[in-house]
RNA sequence: GGCGCCGUCGCCAAGAGGCUAAGGCAGCGGAUUGCAAAUCCGCCAUCGUGAGUUCGACUCUCACCGGCGCCUCCA
């Protein structure tokens, strides 16, 4: 089984080999930090964070870098408008950029490379890029001459000459619409650095290609980012970048699809309609997301929803593939998520073990073993190779998810069949199931699931908790004894209450569980 | 106008030139249960339309219809 991996730039699926055996540098571009992130800010990061785990898992050493940028046309606007310096937005919009990271359990990254803290490695790039003949200046700016890059629109496929370019008011100063800005300069009262052409500051794509550079060299293997950034974004790295180093960036583009507002046209966060005909304006717009509605904080969306649920969310489909956002659709992906849950308890009660006490197998040999003759192992086995194929097959994280769900299948069925919590269960038996919940702990591992116990997002959690262990204890003990009497009516009425408070009853072989909805 | 993506069960979503077209949610029937809940078993699609290529297509080609993205610093 070889690892294949889709290839924006060759539009084909190609066997993963890295520039270097065995070792794996991945940049994903990270966000212009000038306002909250929101939930399309999460999708690359934790695909990617996948991508990481995965790659990790089949025995790759792997480096991950994403970058801030927080020096940007937008950075100036939005902080003149708070009345707060450029520095001090990009400080407060990183943190709370980090934070949400941190809450989805992303904790693979292990550079955030700022360009603000990079500007000399921007500016010897920029005068690089002169040298060689590739930029020139014009009037305090740098623009990227376009006309000289044969290669320029490789990735995106374009046509330079079809270009259209930014216009506005550098146009005079560029020698072709479609070339690009690489040193902006400063207008009195913008946040500017010093640089052979004046006070300014970096261009939009430029800082990605400096970065990416100085901490993963002249060609990596992995860079990855929206989908929406093939063009310009991507095809302007590469078009830096490999005029100043002659040699390929990255080997292999990797582009997620993009975060869309469900039965609405338009993408979460993004702009508003370009220019359409004035009469289907109003429809169109009146069809598109509330940029508010639909952008909401990304911390908001987590006191909803537990991280995990919206990272199953994230994983459940292809990362190529733009998914529909809605928060009904969140829910019922969590009522899939519940049956693993479910069956990490039933574990529990039966070996009286936590499922998160498992060793967290984290390298593709460690997880394999002999099924013997077990059948129950042997089916086990199966989903695990299907499951493997699956995220071998460019990361298939959909597909495999079905695999999961079919393991907790198989192992309720052996819970089940072998009455495991009616009866003392045997060692063999233990053993069978401890092997399927390992794997199912392994495999989930590799999209960064079922790593430790999920927090429940609910407001009125947490507090009162131990009190409620108290009261509902007495509650089952007394329903418990209306039951051992024959007194349903009693028993009944205790659980219908319950039901209407959202608390359920569960009777077990080994006792009644109870659960908050 | 240019470049590209998508259209698979009620909803979401894998997939693939011939093998039973995964899985989740919802629904129906059954086992289990004092009754439930949970779990298990079973049922539930011929793949937007039309034409072509082929021994054979849902999977390839073309056209059409429908939805979407980029071409203006949005991950």
């Amino acid at each position: 089984m070889t690892l294949r991996v889709y290839n924006t730039l060759t539009k084909t699926k190609e066997p993963f080999e890295p520039v270097t055996p065995g070792q794996v540098g991945m940049y994903l571009c990270g966000p212009t930090v000038y306002k909250p992130s929101h939930i399309g800010h999460m999708v690359g990061p934790v695909i990617f964070d996948a991508v990481k785990r995965y790659l990790v898992y089949s025995g790759f050493k792997v480096t991950f870098v994403v970058n801030i940028t927080d020096v940007d046309d937008k950075l100036i606007k939005e902080s003149t408008a708070r009345k707060m310096t450029m520095a001090a937005l990009a400080e407060e919009m990183t943190g709370d950029y980090q934070r949400n990271l941190e809450a989805m359990g992303i904790d693979t990254i292990d550079h955030f490379p700022r360009a603000t803290q990079c500007m000399g490695d921007i500016v010897g790039f920029i005068e690089l890029l002169i040298t060689k003949g590739f930029a020139y200046a014009s009037e305090g700016d740098v623009y990227f001459d376009v006309a000289r890059d044969r290669e320029y629109g490789k990735l995106s496929n374009r046509d330079v000459a079809s270009m259209q370019g930014e216009g506005g008011d550098m146009a005079e100063r560029k020698r072709s619409p479609a070339d690009f800005a690489l040193w902006k300069s400063a207008k009195p009262g913008e946040p500017s650095w010093d640089s052979p052409w004046g006070k300014g500051r970096p261009g939009w794509h430029i800082e990605c290609s400096a970065m990416s550079h100085k901490i993963l060299g002249e060609t990596f293997d992995i860079h990855g980012g929206g989908l929406d950034l093939v063009f310009p974004h991507h095809e302007n790295e590469i078009a830096q970048s490999e005029c100043a180093h002659g040699k390929p960036q990255a080997k292999y583009w990797m582009h997620n699809g993009l975060m869309q507002a469900s039965n609405e046209v338009g993408k979460v966060g993004g702009r508003n309609t370009r220019e359409t005909e004035a009469g289907d304006q109003q429809a169109q717009e009146a069809g598109k997301m509330g940029k508010s509605k639909g952008a909401s904080a990304f911390s908001e969306l987590l006191q909803r929803h537990a991280p995990e649920t919206i990272r199953f969310f994230l994983l459940s489909t292809h990362y190529r593939r733009p998914i529909d956002f809605s928060e009904a659709r969140i829910e019922e992906v969590n009522t899939g998520l519940e049956q693993f849950y479910r069956f990490f308890k039933r574990y529990e009660r039966i070996t009286g073990e936590s499922f998160y006490s498992l060793p967290q197998i984290s390298k593709r040999a460690e997880g394999e073993f002999d099924a013997g003759s077990n059948p129950t192992l042997a089916q086990v086995a199966l989903h695990r190779q299907h499951y493997l194929e699956q995220m071998d097959d460019d990361f298939n994280t959909g597909g495999a998810v079905a695999d999961l769900f079919e393991l907790v299948r198989t192992m309720n069925k052996f819970a089940d069949d072998e009455k495991l919590e009616a009866n003392k269960p045997s060692a063999e038996q233990l053993a069978t199931l401890k092997q399927g919940a390992k794997t199912l702990r392994e495999l989930g591992g590799t999209l960064g699931l079922f790593r430790k116990p999920v927090e429940k997002p609910s407001a009125d959690g947490g507090g009162n908790s131990e009190l409620a262990d108290k009261l509902m204890g007495l509650i089952i003990e007394l329903r418990a004894s209306a039951r051992s009497k024959k007194d349903f009516a009693t028993a009944d009425r205790i659980r219908e209450v319950l039901t209407s408070l959202n608390i359920t009853l569960e009777d077990r072989p080994g006792g009644t569980e109870w659960t908050v909805k």
